[in-house]
DNA sequence: CGTGCACTTGATTGAAGTCAAGCGCTGTGG
DNA sequence: CCACAGCGCTTGACTTCAATCAAGTGCACG
């Protein structure tokens, strides 16, 4: 609970006051590895945070998995689409390692945006940052090799390289598990 | 202006005063076709909404122009990067019609999103909407055959097929000017 | 001890990129 | 008023990166 107030601090301060009334909203889980915290085609309820662990989102595209997004300790996850616009998912939210994570419903925190300016603040700088994130990552799927992708990832999370299997990398890089391979071989 | 307004209402509403102290710190530009709105390496100072005409936004990868987004009437659009991280951008905006463009200053929508709650959550809401059209976007760059993006922008965007000249149609959809017309001529 | 999962390796294919040439307007200057 | 320069687009030949399909290896654990 206090990694998730620096998170959110180091984002955006809060009030004395909101800070009290937003965390004391989160919910906590204490999982096993392969633990779903979302299934597939359902509304996502949670904006979530992890603590310690990992925790990976899925699907299935022509009947193979894609993973969408790899969360480490101490991130911020979330099925975007989902969360804000209330609509069922075709995302899985899988943790993969023991973990503990924290999440807030999307009720808690739209009521509490409301109510609280700087909470309002917290959020549209946490979605701000979101969207430059996802600007990057659009350049780097259209412009640059599967070979610079993963370097840049070596780079940028060698956590990632280290404690998740390469098949859920590989599609997170959005390449097949056999490219990713000649790629690590190379050298 | 009017239109502005509408488009800002249809978003997410606000009070009599926020509306008031909002709109009447936006600029407006009354443009002939191939003005620059923002040059190279600078850092975008503006939040746009074209109200009138047609503009894009590209950079120049390997000595080529890469068109990132076009805007036809009614839209709003910006440097994400550059507005945001008040970085200097390798971004270009430029009116491609004879245009009416309006553009509110960086400090002006910070300065109000800090005073009015409701400026802050129509900044949240505006990003938001964003986030998730990048996410629709990504998918589609990473999954989607050329013909298969072309067929759904002449779907969702017929407009643009009809008044943007094909070069920057073709790499809006990041394909290559020849793939463009390739498609074009298959039926 | 063997079944299966995680990963590797090889052969082939395919979608789109690159390079190069050409066509047909349009508009401007001699 | 014609001519040709240049832009916007097309077409063709060839290349390339990564996907697909298909085996095969090695380790983990029940």
């Amino acid at each position: 609970m206090e990694s998730l107030q620096k998170a959110i601090i180091s984002i955006s301060p809060l009030s004395k006051e909101s800070m009290e009334a937003f965390t004391a909203v989160w919910k906590q889980w204490i999982t096993q590895k392969d633990f779903i915290l979302l299934k597939e085609n359902t509304v996502s309820d949670y904006f979530y945070f992890i603590e310690k662990g990992a925790a990976r989102i899925y699907y299935y595209k022509n009947g193979k998995e894609i993973t969408e997004w790899l969360a480490l300790d101490n991130q911020f996850f979330l099925s975007i689409t989902s969360f804000f616009q209330r609509t069922p998912s075709h995302l899985i939210i899988q943790v993969i390692e023991p973990s503990v994570v924290y999440g807030i419903h999307h009720d808690d925190f739209m009521r509490l945006a409301d109510k609280y300016h700087d909470v309002e603040r917290l959020l549209r700088k946490m979605v701000t940052g979101s969207l430059i994130f996802s600007q990057i990552r659009m350049d780097s799927i259209q412009f640059e090799s599967a070979q610079q992708r993963y370097e840049k990832l070596l780079q940028t999370s060698p956590q990632i390289v280290q404690r998740v299997p390469l098949t859920y990398i590989a599609s997170f890089l959005g390449i097949t598990l056999e490219t990713l391979s000649r790629i690590r071989s190379q050298k």
